[in-house]
RNA sequence: GUGAGCAUAGCUCAGUUUGGUUAGAGCAUCUGGUUGUGGCCCAGAAGGCCAUGGGUUCAAGUCCCAUUGCUCACCCCA
């Protein structure tokens, strides 16, 4: 048998409703803070992923789909949006056209990590990037929509965490303090932080050894280092939050693994997932545009899992739906029915309503089963001494009513099931 | 990439500890319970190479080994 490929997973028709719930609200709220939505390309040059997120982190050096297409071209599937919606900016000129593009998306992206709970290879994800202003309030908005989203939602649980990383000078310089103060510990270190020491100091701080976290504790922090400028931006993030009423609270060792972030960095975490509990995170990217060869616009944006939102939402059963119910269900009584049943059932669907029936060449008893599990209103029963009489039984199957109408007035079939 | 756990009907699971005739249950499915009427109830049916491949044994769903898959966790991320 042929599966699903590892980390890839259906979405049933009986997992439908809370997808299209989950699209309800983000498309509703983005669409309150008037952003428009955006739709890349699945796959994109490999070097738009190489350069805009760091050849040194995680997702580039070793989690990405890559390939060579027939022609010899490096393509990757993308492992998140924020390069491919910088890329169609620069492309299609947008700044051009409007000094602050608020763009959002809906889309499937792909990583190549060991699944576990709330992580697969085809994840979907749903963000916002506002690129082309500067304003501490954008750093805010883009907390704010998750907040509100995971509000609508009905989620509980949630914890906003923020940090502020500074501009690249000044993290330059508070780099080098946190390299003399970590010298003397150097051989304390785990082999992995030692590798960071290197590549990106600062991830140390994300470390979970133990030996690492107690050297930590004591380390300079960035927080403390910022340069002016970064500290009133940091300074007005946190003001906008709070008079949005927003809870957050402040984590100095919040890094994040994506090499573009400058000031404002944030995660929303939920204790209501495993131990992936970060339903979204993201940040500002001053530099990110620049880097993938457009001006020097600023920007800022986040993700969030739906999958992961979707596991919150059930563990904290956080909302539900009644069952799906339909109009009406035809029930043939007798053989040689079909063809008045059938057209019958397409000129009610005409009308609008969900029209069902029997396929199968079940018996009546059979059928009746089958209405009743599909929720039906109304049961319809074409054949017997009522056809020869010109007209069908209209049963309600909530309270068992029944009554005979014309076999051929439509109108009137249509209005006496509308009215219920 | 590393570690641990799990694998029996469409689904959720008994049975494995202490090997012993034809492998069970609930749910779901199907058929009936007087000619043409649902839910609840009752009766019955169908549905399993017990993940795959080796081994131990008179005998393996049960013990051992390998493989594959899944799950959770680490790393990291949404």
């Amino acid at each position: 048998m042929i599966k699903a490929v590892t980390g890839t997973r259906d979405i049933l028709p009986t997992d439908i409703p809370k997808w299209k719930y989950l699209e309800s609200i983000i498309k509703s709220v983005f669409t309150l803070y008037n952003y428009k939505e955006i739709r890349t390309p699945v796959f994109e040059e490999t070097a738009l992923f190489a350069r805009g997120i760091g050849e040194a982190t995680d997702i580039v050096s070793k989690e990405m789909y890559t390939f060579l297409d027939r022609s010899g071209e490096s393509l990757t599937l993308r492992p998140e949006m924020t390069a491919g919606v910088v890329r169609a900016f620069i492309e299609h000129s947008l700044d051009k056209k409007q000094n602050l593009n608020k763009l959002y998306y809906v889309s499937p992206m792909f990583r190549q990590e060991r699944p576990q709970a709330g992580r697969l290879r085809q994840f979907h994800q749903f963000g916002a990037e506002a690129i082309g202003s500067n304003d501490p309030l954008l750093d805010a908005e883009m907390i704010i929509m998750a907040y509100e989203i995971f509000k609508a939602l009905g989620l509980k649980n949630l914890l906003v965490k923020i940090n502020s990383l500074g501009v690249p000078s000044s993290r330059e310089d508070y780099k080098k303090k946190l390299a003399e103060y970590l010298q003397p510990y150097f051989d304390k270190l785990s082999n992995e932080s030692k590798k960071r020491f290197d590549t990106n100091i600062l991830r140390i701080f994300d470390s979970k050894e133990e030996e690492d976290q107690k050297i930590m504790k004591n380390a300079p922090l960035l927080i403390d280092h910022l340069d002016n400028e970064s500290l009133s931006h940091f300074a007005k993030v946190k003001q906008v939050l709070a008079s949005a009423q927003i809870p957050f609270e402040i984590d100095a060792m919040l890094v994040r693994g994506l090499d573009y972030y400058t000031n404002t960095t944030f995660e929303i975490v939920s204790g209501s997932v495993g131990s992936q509990s970060a339903l979204c995170g993201g940040g500002r990217y001053n530099g990110l545009v620049k880097e993938l060869g457009g001006d020097d616009v600023p920007g800022v944006g986040f993700a969030a899992g739906m999958e992961r939102i979707l596991l919150a939402c059930e563990n904290e059963k956080s909302f539900s739906f009644n069952d799906e119910t339909i109009d009406l269900y035809l029930v043939t009584i007798e053989k040689g029915m079909e063809n008045f049943v059938y057209k019958t059932a397409v000129e009610l669907r005409r009308k609008g309503l969900i029209v069902d029936l029997d396929y199968l060449g079940r018996s009546v008893k059979a059928q009746m089963r089958e209405a009743n599990k599909l929720n039906t209103g109304f049961v319809l029963f074409i054949g017997g001494e009522e056809y020869a009489k010109g007209e069908l039984v209209l049963k309600n199957m909530k309270n068992g009513n029944q009554k005979s109408l014309p076999k051929d007035d439509i109108e009137k079939i249509f209005s006496s099931i509308k009215e219920n």
